[in-house]
DNA sequence: TCTGGGGTCCTAGGACCC
DNA sequence: TCTGGGGTCCTAGGACCC
């Protein structure tokens, strides 16, 4: 059986380990900057009967949140992968879950050779168990012959008590379980397919298991289909881990739109650090470099501009300052004066390992390539050990302030960091 | 005032080839 | 009236995920 396990409100759930008297109270986790923007990412279950909701701009809903007292945390990404995988761990120690994958920082699936639901459920409590005790998150479980029908028997056990969180769809309940599953719920299927499925009268996901193959072919192409046959028990989605990234992106919506070239230019060069670094990290290369740029598109009384472009480097590279000439380079020819743009980015593609570089012909020298090398992973161990971005290029500018452009607020890494480990108080 | 960030996969259509 | 036929490769954009 195919297990899926998911984190409850994770983010929300991550904040509350180290402030145990919000437990039971409304917690939402932000990506907040200095000027109060930013949309809630994460709320507690709490947090979701006052009427909060995932995706609410925090200024819209600004009186709910004083109202109701309700703790905003500022979104830590680095905590959160952390303890994502110490709950890893306490599954692998277990030793009872086969290919053990994690989908995303809050989702994983395995295998589990018990096909006795109710030996199985026993497995699956204690597994849930071990979790919480140990990490302090409260997690959902659910398990059948697929991955999108273990992510159904998840929705089964959130969404009814009495489940205790564990939820075993084995496949003669597969049918009943469809049917009671608006269609909108299922793995794959978005806000687009939704409209669609109502126009063509499917409501339930059995519904959409009934119609024919050649059917969902023609509307919701070769996903569609996959998702038609993982529903009925075959598994057919790809979920391995994946070698490396194939793509790396990094972006930012300003606080305060800008016109400003140079401006955007410092942003620019800071969004390639950041992604050079991640590259380098997992010891790739990308060949291919994109920009784009965006204006305000809330802002409809004023003039809209996006635009992109890429390139493709001459040799595979992961090097901070070529690419941040090359993405330079790019932005100067899309940049338009007179709009205000709202946010920008960089995507690398093109990635491989930076163990086959395909070298230049005609490259003066070939040790200038080594050197690179060198002088960037000295810059990586300098500001592993002094802080990001203590060496910087020049054009990431030197007023730290106005590098910030995430978040204002200087983050707590319990887990991570000895210095921000959690201080417990005698009550005298 | 303030409206996220980072991914994957698929398709249609254009450019090009013989 | 009828205006070839069969490919490949690339890219932009859509849809989806968390």
């Amino acid at each position: 059986m195919i297990i899926h396990i998911d984190c409850n409100s994770f983010y929300a759930s991550c904040e509350i380990i180290f402030r145990p008297d919000l437990q039971g109270k409304p917690v939402v986790v932000a990506n907040c900057n200095e000027a109060g923007g930013g949309i809630i990412l994460a709320l507690s279950k709490e947090a979701k009967t006052i009427g909060l909701k995932r995706g609410n701009p925090i200024f819209q809903v600004k009186e709910i949140i004083e109202k109701n007292n309700v703790a905003v945390f500022p979104a830590n990404l680095v905590k959160y992968c952390d303890i994502s995988r110490r709950i890893m761990q306490v599954v692998i120690d277990e030793n009872i879950v086969h290919n053990f994958i994690q989908y995303s920082v809050d989702e994983f699936f395995g295998t589990i050779l018990e096909d006795d639901p109710d030996k199985l459920k026993r497995l699956l409590l204690k597994l849930k168990d071990d979790i919480e005790r140990g990490i302090g998150v409260p997690v959902s479980c659910g398990a059948s012959t697929s991955y999108t029908l273990a992510k159904v028997a998840t929705w089964y056990s959130k969404h009814y008590p009495a489940f205790n969180g564990v939820c075993i769809l084995p496949k003669e309940k597969i049918t009943a379980a469809l049917e009671r599953l608006p269609v909108e719920e299922v793995w794959g299927i978005g806000r687009a397919s939704k409209h669609k499925l109502d126009h063509f009268g499917i409501h339930t996901a059995d519904d959409f298991v009934n119609k024919q193959e050649s059917f969902i072919k023609r509307f919701f192409s070769i996903t569609g289909v996959r998702t038609w046959k993982e529903l009925q028990g075959e598994p057919c989605i790809n979920i391995d881990d994946p070698p490396q990234q194939r793509s790396i992106m990094h972006s930012r919506t300003f606080t305060y739109m800008t016109d400003n070239i140079e401006v955007l230019n410092t942003y620019m060069s800071n969004f390639v650090a950041a992604a050079t670094r991640k590259l380098r990290d997992q010891h790739s290369v990308c060949r291919s470099v994109t920009v784009y740029i965006v204006t305000n598109r809330h802002r409809e009384d004023l003039p809209q501009y996006n635009n992109s472009a890429s390139m493709q480097l001459t040799t595979a590279s992961s090097e901070t300052p070529l690419i941040i000439k090359t993405a330079l380079v790019l932005l100067g020819k899309i940049y338009r004066s007179g709009y205000n743009y709202k946010k920008a980015g960089i995507i690398l593609s093109d990635i491989a390992s930076d163990r086959s570089v395909q070298l230049d012909l005609f490259a003066d020298s070939h040790n200038d390539h080594g050197r690179q090398r060198r002088l960037m992973a000295a810059a990586d161990s300098i500001n592993t050990r002094y802080g990001m971005n203590k060496i910087r290029i020049a054009s990431q500018g030197f007023e730290e302030s106005k590098l910030n452009l995430n978040c204002f607020q200087p983050l707590k890494n319990q887990t991570t960091n000895i210095d921000d480990i959690i201080q417990v108080k005698s009550n005298k």
